[in-house]
RNA sequence: GCGCUCGUAGCUCAACGGACUAGAGCAUCUGACUACGGAUCAGAAGGUUGGGGGUUCGAAUCCCUCCGAGCGCGCCA
């Protein structure tokens, strides 16, 4: 059990005795014993609010309900306590000796790469997690990858942490764009100019020198679809994006499930007839107008699909839970698809749509050139060949989803500082160089048994050993929050911590007491341990040399 | 016009109900190398968190309002 457990459990036990000795309402399970660490060091190393939170429903006050709670506390100190305190309104503040430190080490290095930082708060929960679900009618551009580099991110952190995940990439291969794409795809097969509307890229006349099958336009849509899908795998493979299901919209259609989705609303009195097409009452569902759901030519619409298919989702497949990432650009679809599923008797809140802002790029001096929109007129493939996939995977992890962002390309295709997939994979370098040197001069890590971790008292060491120890709270607040940007922000404290301790303490020199240089060695161990995990949640690669 | 999302240092972004100096990086200015990779480390300077109200013991964070920006408002997908 780690020191923040045994404290939680402590505090608990006070709160216990505090309401039992005075009579108050005051019941803290220990998993619900908010601790943080106070921002300043000399405030110690843990703290609590609880007594600010517990006094109102206690019938105290703060400052009393703390003092109660520092007493008993103080009169039998939690593990590793030196001494507790009252700060501020109401805050306890906890200060440690440098031994839960030596603990969490340990316990990072027996877990492991593969144990570490697993917390269940998912307990098993089924999650699909559908992203990019770009349409096949083109190449993808920066933004799908930006906000596929996010799906990705919060799938590996929900697996990470209890969650049963798969991830979906929705085909659209049906409807008029298809159709489009085939008139398309034939006109220029024919060498005649591409219809109003169509798709002009240069991808379509490649495509059309490789088509073969009939002048048909269904056929060809279909076959330029399949195609393009092809290519938008392999973009996203190029950045470690990987799905478990590729679900084809026309599949969904064809089985009758569109129909059969209509139908069930229609049980509900939430479809009707007017001016010969086919509606649903989304409006009573919350949605601010009413919405087709067949078109007067018969036509399935996008959204009716769209339900038929989050029926399968929650009703056929069963996931416990769905996660859909938009790109801002359909945030219009959210209110619709939120009604449908509501519709079908599925609570709406199951349902958690994430919405990508906007992207853009600028290349230096040619920012103005770009356009402001340009993120979405630039493919990922040419992202990705202008500044690798560990740099767009990175960068695209570093901000919240929900902030519009600009970045220039010049300040980060080359090895530039600004660049900060540098700066991370450099400590992951540096540990690699460390092994290197180690068996240049024949030095072993003895087993951890034999090993004195309390010789680690520089105030580097200690930084590094308190950034590793964050690691699973890390993950867990990642997951609830649907923020894998928390596990980047972590990645880079880590490797200035590694750096500082890397800069301050020789570890293979020849003046290091060997007894210390077996514990700096655990602690490059652990500090690899921890990159690992956490580069390898972002999809960024940990090499051993630059 | 209506709706959704967003306005935080010169720039790109953190923090999303907690205090104790609103944090990083870049850019600017100072320092540290015969180093286990200096693509590093240390320090300085830089912000009434778009404006104004409100709720709270406590607000960048929640609510209202105004201003500004982006994106949507098809029997397209």
């Amino acid at each position: 059990m780690s020191t923040r457990d045994l404290l939680a459990r402590a505090i608990s036990d006070a709160a216990t005795t505090v309401a039992k000795r005075d009579g108050l309402a005051l019941a803290i399970e220990p998993g619900l014993v908010h601790l943080e660490r106070p921002a300043r060091r000399e405030n110690g190393d843990w703290s609590t609010t609880l007594a600010l939170v517990a006094a109102k429903q206690a019938g105290t006050n703060p400052r009393a309900l703390a003092q109660s709670l520092v007493d008993v506390l103080n009169a039998d100190l939690p593990p590793h306590t030196t001494s507790v305190e009252i700060a501020g309104p109401g805050f306890i503040n906890f200060h440690l000796d440098n031994g839960w430190l030596y603990d969490a080490l340990a316990e990072l290095l027996t877990q492991g790469e593969e144990g570490y930082a697993r917390p269940d708060v998912g307990h098993g929960e089924r999650v699909q997690v559908e992203f990019i679900s770009a349409n096949p009618t083109g190449p993808i551009h920066v933004g799908n990858g930006w906000w596929g580099s996010y799906g990705d991110a919060l799938a590996r952190v929900l697996a990470r942490s209890g969650h049963e995940v798969s991830r979906e990439y929705y085909v659209n291969d049906t409807g008029g764009q298809i159709r489009t794409l085939g008139e398309s795809l034939l006109a220029r097969r024919g060498g005649e100019p591409v219809p109003e509307g169509g798709y002009q890229g240069e991808y379509v006349t490649e495509l059309a020198a490789r088509y073969d099958g009939p002048d048909e336009v269904t056929d060809a849509g279909r076959w330029a679809a399949t195609r393009i899908i092809d290519h938008i795998r392999s973009s996203l493979a190029a950045i470690g994006i990987f799905f478990d299901e590729w679900y084809s919209q026309a599949s969904i259609e064809e089985s009758g499930a569109v129909d059969e989705t209509i139908e069930l609303l229609a049980e509900k009195g939430l479809v009707f007839e007017q001016d010969g097409a086919t509606w649903f009452r989304a409006t009573a569902m919350g949605d601010n107008r009413d919405r087709v759901l067949r078109k007067s030519d018969g036509d399935a619409t996008y959204l009716a699909g769209d339900i038929a298919y989050h029926r399968d989702k929650f009703l056929v497949r069963g996931f416990d839970r769905v996660i859909d990432v938009f790109g801002a650009d359909h945030h219009g679809q959210v209110a619709s698809i939120r009604a449908g599923v509501e519709a079908l008797g599925v609570d709406p809140d199951r349902l958690e749509v994430k919405l990508g802002q906007m992207v853009s790029l600028v290349d230096g001096d040619d920012a103005v050139k770009m356009g402001k929109r340009a993120g979405n007129a630039v493919t990922l493939d040419s992202l990705v060949a202008d500044i690798g996939p560990d740099a767009t995977r990175i960068l695209s992890l570093m901000t919240s989803l929900d902030q519009a962002t600009t970045f220039d390309l010049a300040s980060v295709r080359e090895q530039s500082v600004e660049n900060p997939v540098y700066y991370v994979q450099m400590a992951s370098a540096r540990i690699g160089g460390v092994g290197r040197k180690a068996v240049e001069r024949g030095v072993t890590r003895v087993p951890l048994s034999d090993v004195d971790l309390s010789l680690l008292v520089h105030p580097r060491e200690l930084e590094l050993i308190r950034c590793l120890e964050e690691l699973p709270e890390v993950v867990a607040d990642a997951a609830a929050d649907r923020a894998p940007t928390k596990v980047t922000a972590w990645v880079r404290r880590l490797a200035t911590c590694f750096h500082g301790f890397y800069h301050d303490c020789p570890i293979l020199g020849s003046g290091v007491d060997p007894g210390l240089a077996q514990a700096r060695l655990w602690l490059v161990e652990a500090a690899r341990i921890g990159l690992a995990i956490g580069l390898g949640l972002l999809g960024v690669s940990a090499p051993e040399r630059l």
